[in-house]
RNA sequence: CGGGGCGUGGCGCAGCCUGGUUAGCGCGCGUGUUUUGGGUACACGAGGCCGCCGGUUCGAAUCCGGCCGCCCCGACCA
């Protein structure tokens, strides 16, 4: 993308209704804009961060056998009146109605939906476990929706429900969830603890949330070291497997034993006996949940398929929440400096920034817009006619993985300078060599 | 939902208390000159229902009333 021609409108200063620091950069930094309260629009810069975010999260889903669905926003009253959550749920919970007078409601989330599918075709413990996901646009009605993307009203979610014969499976999928999130988050570059929680509204008696580490993270969390030098991608001795029950089962315990909890949880006497130097805490930052509940709602619902003796059972049931938006302002929380967003390369909006610091001198041009045609899309080309000051800077607030400074000088000698935003390390080299080093 | 604050060109703000010419400043934007490796300087220019409705007044951005919106702190949440 040629940013002459985009649609990526940086401020300088900052409006003054954002207050924290991912809010702000993602403004300044033109990646969204706010439509009303805890309600915002997604320009280019910011969706390919979702997307990004969004496809990592899915490839991880369907790695651990989940598969992919998309239900509604809208739902139909009725599923909820059933479940008794219609009452429950209070004024978090948008409700509309139809042109018939229909009690409608935006979807906070989809337990009714998916369980009044499964029922609908599902009749045999033959064909369990189930793994069913989307991703989708979730609508709940804070009180006070704050934090920019971290904390609004409408947002973006991945949502995954299992379905299991026995509460033994319905373990097994717990467990194989909690796997894909570490996954997940460690591909995105964010250091995530699964940390117990209570259940809430969505009732059960087994539940994780996972918490990344941010200064401005809602909430005081302790750990042990052992999470941040695990490895959850890795697949020979020491990694863990999906497929297999031990992995999950020692995985889980890994997960388990060491020391986590949120200020709710915390236990002084436990926490005095880790070693000091293992010791982590910080404010953090939810990005996501794990809940087993069980046949909390096949039970509600009347769901029943026939076991192996032929005898009708309600299957158990577990749901598995991420915040896809919300990530987006989380990774910024954990990732930037004074100068704005230091993105993952996983999920960074492009891998690099070209910056033709003087346009018009034919070198230069023709330099970057080779370079440009080398990246195929995968980089932003700063080909505006501003100042080399105003390119710095917009490139260290939009927080590109890489920066490809073409200066008059270097162009003449046939040479780029490489900028890594992370480390603010630079170095001279040949533009093969720089597409060689970003990759 | 309790407490506090704010609404003035795209952004940041001043003006309001003590009503009175064409509503001002910085940034940004346009044109030109200048500068040319970290938000250059100068000139000229465009751009405003002063959140909305009503009231007081000869006259309202300014005073009064109501409404709406947004932000912050707290209680609550992916």
């Amino acid at each position: 993308m040629r940013l002459s021609r985009s649609f990526i409108p940086t401020m300088k200063e900052t409006p003054a209704e954002a207050q924290i620091t991912s809010h702000r950069l993602m403004l300044r930094a033109g990646m969204v804009r706010q439509t009303s309260a805890g309600i915002y629009a997604w320009l280019p810069l910011g969706l390919r961060v979702l997307k990004n975010i969004e496809r990592l999260v899915r490839e991880e889903q369907d790695a651990a056998g989940a598969q992919e669905v998309l239900m509604p926003t809208i739902q139909p009253a009725e599923l909820w009146k059933e479940s008794g959550r219609y009452e429950d749920y209070g004024k978090e919970m948008l409700r509309i109605k139809d042109r018939h007078d229909r009690d409608m409601l935006y979807g906070p989330t989809n337990e009714e939906m998916i369980t009044d599918l499964f029922r609908q075709s599902v009749k045999s413990y033959r064909e369990l476990p189930q793994i069913l996901y989307h991703i989708q646009w979730k609508f709940r009605d804070e009180v006070r929706p704050r934090f920019g993307v971290m904390r609004g009203r409408e947002f973006l979610m991945k949502d995954a429900y299992s379905f299991d014969i026995d509460h033994a499976g319905a373990v097994q999928s717990y467990r194989k969830m909690m796997l894909a999130y570490m996954r997940t988050f460690q591909r995105i570059g964010l250091k995530a603890i699964p940390m117990e929680a209570d259940t809430g509204p969505i009732g059960g008696d087994l539940s994780h949330e996972f918490i990344i580490l941010a200064p401005t993270g809602e909430s005081q969390v302790y750990y042990d070291a052992t999470f941040e030098e695990m490895d959850y991608l890795s697949a020979g001795a020491g990694g863990f497997s999906h497929e297999s029950a031990e992995d999950l089962e020692r995985f889980f315990k890994a997960m388990t034993t060491q020391y986590a909890a949120t200020d709710e949880k915390h236990d002084a006497t436990k926490w005095a006996m880790i070693d000091a130097p293992r010791k982590r805490e910080g404010r953090g930052i939810e990005v996501g949940h794990i809940f087993y509940f069980g046949t909390k709602y096949t039970k509600s619902m009347g769901v029943r398929i026939a076991g192996a003796d032929g005898k009708p059972v309600h299957p158990e049931m577990g749901s598995y929440g991420i915040g896809v938006s919300r990530l987006v302002g989380a990774v910024i929380e954990a990732s930037h400096d004074e100068a704005g967003i230091i993105w993952p390369d996983s999920i960074a909006p492009f891998k690099a920034v070209i910056l033709n610091l003087k346009r018009g001198d034919a070198a230069c041009d023709a330099l970057c817009e080779a370079l440009y045609a080398k990246f195929a899309g995968t980089a932003l080309y700063d080909d505006r006619e501003d100042r080399a000051g105003v390119k710095f800077a917009d490139a260290d607030l939009m927080g590109h993985p890489w920066q490809v400074v073409v200066g008059p000088r270097g162009a003449a000698a046939g040479r780029v300078e490489l900028k890594r935003r992370a480390t603010g390390e630079r170095v001279e080299l040949t533009p093969d060599e720089a597409l060689a080093r970003i990759g």
